[in-house]
DNA sequence: TTGAACTTGTCATTGGAATGTCATAATTAT
DNA sequence: ATAATTATGACATTCCAATGACAAGTTCAA
């Protein structure tokens, strides 16, 4: 869940942009002045701050200079709002460390497309694929396999099939699906090779006692299962 | 050396824009339309780019998304400009993934702004110009790796190597995508090459025991991890 | 300009690990 | 019990990364 942080001192703005803010999903805080705004931050942890240029108790670029100064919460991004136009405030807002700018009235689909905008480039390449399952994890970036925690040796065949488990889990193969799954299938190989390749996955899993996982399914092939 | 691409059809704009940032102490190269900046960014890579909404060829929108698909160039961020101040545009623009958006007529402080505060969010902090990983640290603006605070003789491409790495940690990396990264798509360079610049790395980093920090992943590629 | 010191990309060789196959033991179903 | 099927250890082969050597290119100072 993406948590959002609004600071904006007049109730109606507030509340328009908020209601916008939820009906897209995101999660929302408001805070009318810097004070509340602090207290939010620090309780929190917002992943984008939307603050108002005027505010009843210190101006918002104030807000925006201490949180560049503070080194957990630095990364936070900020759009500045504001009534003003001109150009020396927008240069002012943005080299105090705002990395966005808009003017009202906001334009709600603006404001998401710089949200949307802004959060893409910080997130970045944050969005990992590991897979799970009970205490066996996948990191299929860093291709490594875990179990609580611990990385595990495993060999790339063994790692491609268990890839080709977890995410085809409880479900019936036959060797030579597997075969075409995971050698593919231009390769020959023989039949039997695949359970040699599964006893060595179990090896891997059984000294912590997720040898169950991978089932044998007599006459019809194998079978992946997270449940105990 | 920080490098920006401006792609603009009109002369006179373009000449004006160039001449700031190159006062500005920016290093400038130009395009007027798309094909000659798709020419431009695999050949230089810039570190950020400047677009023009209208070009001769192709939409600068199309640009952009391209770019966006790219996993090279992906992190390279854009600033479109226009005539139109439409909010429709804007929207358009953002989503299409430019990271901002100016209309015309550009007022030269407003972009220099913009232009810092999208390095600023892209590099990470400006400060932050020193990259960590236990006791290793990179000074990019020194151009210095130190080890325990002691500096440490590298290679050219060893330095662009273990940048790449330690701002892309946990995380598997073919040799091809080594290639592309560190070496640059125009290159072409033998993919075993990689693995002497790997051992020439870990080479300087062995004697201070941090030769860990580079692993192999056998049949898939290299990784760096901090961890111990 | 010359030459030493350093960088960089390529290659051949080596050693070790991963993989596929097979023979045999173990298990299961009829 | 017997036939069918799977588990397992051993082994040869194949594959892949590590490494040292070398040639060509750069840099820098004499």
């Amino acid at each position: 869940m993406t948590r959002i942080l609004l600071v904006e001192d007049e109730p109606a703005i507030r509340e328009m942009i908020r209601f916008a803010l939820v009906r897209e999903g995101y999660d929302v805080s408001e805070a009318e002045d810097v004070a509340a705004a602090r207290a939010c931050i620090a309780d929190q942890r917002p992943d984008l701050a939307i603050v108002d240029w005027m505010l009843p108790d210190v101006p918002g670029i104030e807000l925006i200079r201490a949180l560049r100064r503070d080194e957990i919460y630095r990364e936070i991004p900020v759009i500045m709002l504001t009534a003003r136009a001109e150009e020396y405030d927008k240069v002012k807002g943005l080299d105090a460390g705002a990395d966005d700018y808009m003017t009202k009235p906001v334009g709600l689909r603006e404001l998401f497309s710089r949200i949307n905008a802004l959060l893409r480039r910080t997130r970045g390449y944050a969005e990992n694929d590991v897979l799970k399952a009970g205490k066996l994890s996948m990191d299929l970036g860093a291709h490594n396999v875990a179990i609580d925690g611990e990385v595990v040796n495993i060999g790339n065949t063994e790692f491609k099939l268990l890839q080709f488990f977890m995410t085809h889990p409880d479900r019936v193969y036959s060797r030579s699906k597997l075969l075409d799954f995971v050698w593919g299938q231009s390769v020959y190989v023989e039949e039997r090779t695949v359970d040699v390749h599964i006893l060595r996955l179990r090896k891997v899993l059984k000294p912590h006692g997720l040898d169950h996982m991978v089932q044998t399914v007599r006459g019809a092939g194998y079978r992946f299962s997270a449940a105990a």
